[in-house]
DNA sequence: TTGTACGCGTTATCAG
DNA sequence: CTGATAACGCGTACAA
């Protein structure tokens, strides 16, 4: 009873006979291919758009032996800002690229079984995997194995023979410590983030080299381990605030664990900015939603995304083989979290 | 070089050979179709399972004129907890059930070309449209044009001749009503949700109904318009707060707005839930996240939107061709942000 | 209950 | 520069 999916019927041999060619010509003017006269190329762009022809994927995967999507391996996680964010440039790319996309979340132990299950049902023809799905060796391997390519997003070590995009995340601490500093504060927390990311130990880094630069001692007791979620940060807040001498500031590794931060100092009526200044990392929409609205750092997940997916998809259409590594660059923005220490 | 991708140069025929039947029995066995011995099914199975072998989705699609994938229609809001819901719930459905989920974000202002574009391009067998879209005409007509089934995720106004879930909206709505007014509450501020979503309508209904019922006056003074975002929760609370006879509780009709009342508030220094009390819907995240936690409602959009897929599927595999329509119960969560009325 | 042969819409080979 | 034709792997009439 439907009434049919017209343009679907539209096939690469209706184009052919309407811009008097064959299939082949057309073929090869579709996928740019060289050695077409620039006549016959316009009659057949012409023809196809005529008739609204798309080309059939299934097709095109089985004859080409590819698939044109690429997956998206991903930790599935409560707060799905990086997530969304990475979404965001993987799909943009791969719409512009006429390469459809793959959503395969990863539960906490990567199941390397589930992955090698996931490629061979898809044939997806590349992957981006997310920190910290990007540092599984079951998966790399694994995927290196049946040969499909893929980028790593915010990887704590890049494989030099693949992609890879990061940010100055150390660099982006060292900036945000300098800033607590030259706020007044001497005594400042840190909350670490899953030890399973990438970005945890350079963050950590460059709150630790920023103190040295600035001849502060570097007291371990003022850094605790969190896990990127709001709970751990209101643990290691509590932990902290518990110490003898606490903190004048507390900067987490994320800002989900800086809500928790927050959230905990307002439990028992430390005032911020007032009594503790609070810094956290990612400008997450909750970062301009709490109260007080947190300093922070912005990544530009997005564009790293898509930075990463673009070259992923270069490399399938056969650019060069060799690794690719690529760093951006974060901003601090300073909200009302954080204010000159008193003391 | 590469070691080549060894497990996906098994093919049907690989499995007919090492099982000793034709090619149609094994396709007879795995698309569980009738009229095969129980023996043969068995060989069949085995040999496929030795092999590792997995059906190339491109040579099906191609030969049975599907793709076996389907297409979620979302907005992409800056929150992105309901997608994020939506997304599981849907892909854990495709998962079990064999198909591949193909994202695409929907601007404010759906383009019905696009929409047409991604049809024509992807060959998605069916879609989960997600609240607004679903209530798009531009985007349901055409996909009925296009011979494409779909489902929608918590519609306006469902479409008797296909798939809808729903929860109970109003009654939910009107059971946090009651739960404000039993805490001695007698002027209550609602801020409704964006006018596209079909929510927005059953929300204001379910409070209106509840003063109805409780002979309390329904004062369109207390009644603002918002978006559901975190912004206008807050221009929204403003707009209350100033009035010249201000409500002791405001309901906003999701958690993001609610916490921008919340925000609000402390901004004018008033006390929540000690001047304010403050109620919103959802359960998202941010809920447990603000100080103090929100009293809301929890919606098992996980489930409903399962559930959705579950019935989409069903349909493309040739199930009943009548209209599917299911709604769901909410929850009400009591958290610190509400407590009896002083006044 | 099982098998043969053809077609799906592309890409790729190789000859013109 | 262009075109005929053979794959690609699977579903499906139709036949046995």
């Amino acid at each position: 009873m439907r009434s049919g999916k017209s343009s679907q019927k539209v096939t690469i041999v209706d184009v052919a006979k309407r811009a008097g060619v064959s299939i082949k010509t057309v073929s090869r003017v579709l996928n740019s291919e060289p050695n077409v006269r620039s006549d016959t190329r316009e009659k057949v762009l012409e023809a196809a758009k005529a008739l609204h022809y798309q080309p059939n994927p299934s097709a095109r995967g089985l004859a080409g032996n590819r698939s044109f999507s690429i997956g998206l391996l991903y930790e599935n996680p409560q707060e799905f800002g990086y997530v969304k964010d990475a979404l965001n440039g993987v799909i943009g790319t791969c719409e512009a690229e006429g390469y459809s996309l793959l959503m395969r979340p990863c539960g906490e132990e990567v199941d390397s079984e589930e992955v090698r299950k996931f490629v061979a049902q898809t044939r997806v023809d590349g992957a981006v995997l997310t920190a910290p799905v990007c540092d599984e060796p079951e998966v790399t391997d694994l995927l290196e194995e049946l040969g499909v390519p893929f980028a790593q997003l915010a990887p704590k070590a890049p494989r030099s023979d693949w992609i890879s995009v990061q940010c100055n995340d150390e660099e982006a601490s060292y900036a945000m410590t300098e800033y607590l500093l030259s706020l007044g504060h001497r005594r400042i927390g840190f909350i670490k983030g899953h030890p399973d990311h990438g970005a945890t130990e350079k963050r950590l880094a460059g709150y630790r080299r920023c103190l040295e630069d600035h001849d502060m001692p570097f007291d371990r007791a003022l850094v605790i381990q969190g896990y990127f979620d709001f709970e751990s940060g209101q643990r290691c807040a509590r932990k902290l605030l518990d110490l003898q001498s606490p903190p004048s500031a507390i900067f987490a590794s994320n800002d989900d664990m800086a809500a928790g931060v927050i959230f905990t100092a307002r439990e028992r009526g430390i005032s911020v900015p007032g009594e503790l200044s609070v810094a956290g990392f990612d400008d997450s929409p909750a970062a301009s939603h709490t109260w007080p609205p947190l300093t922070t750092i912005k990544q530009p997940i997005v564009e790293m995304a898509a930075w990463a997916t673009q070259r992923l998809i270069g490399r399938l259409r056969g650019a060069s083989e060799e690794g690719d590594e690529e760093t951006f660059t974060c901003e601090l923005i300073p909200r009302q979290s954080t204010s000159s220490c008193e003391a």
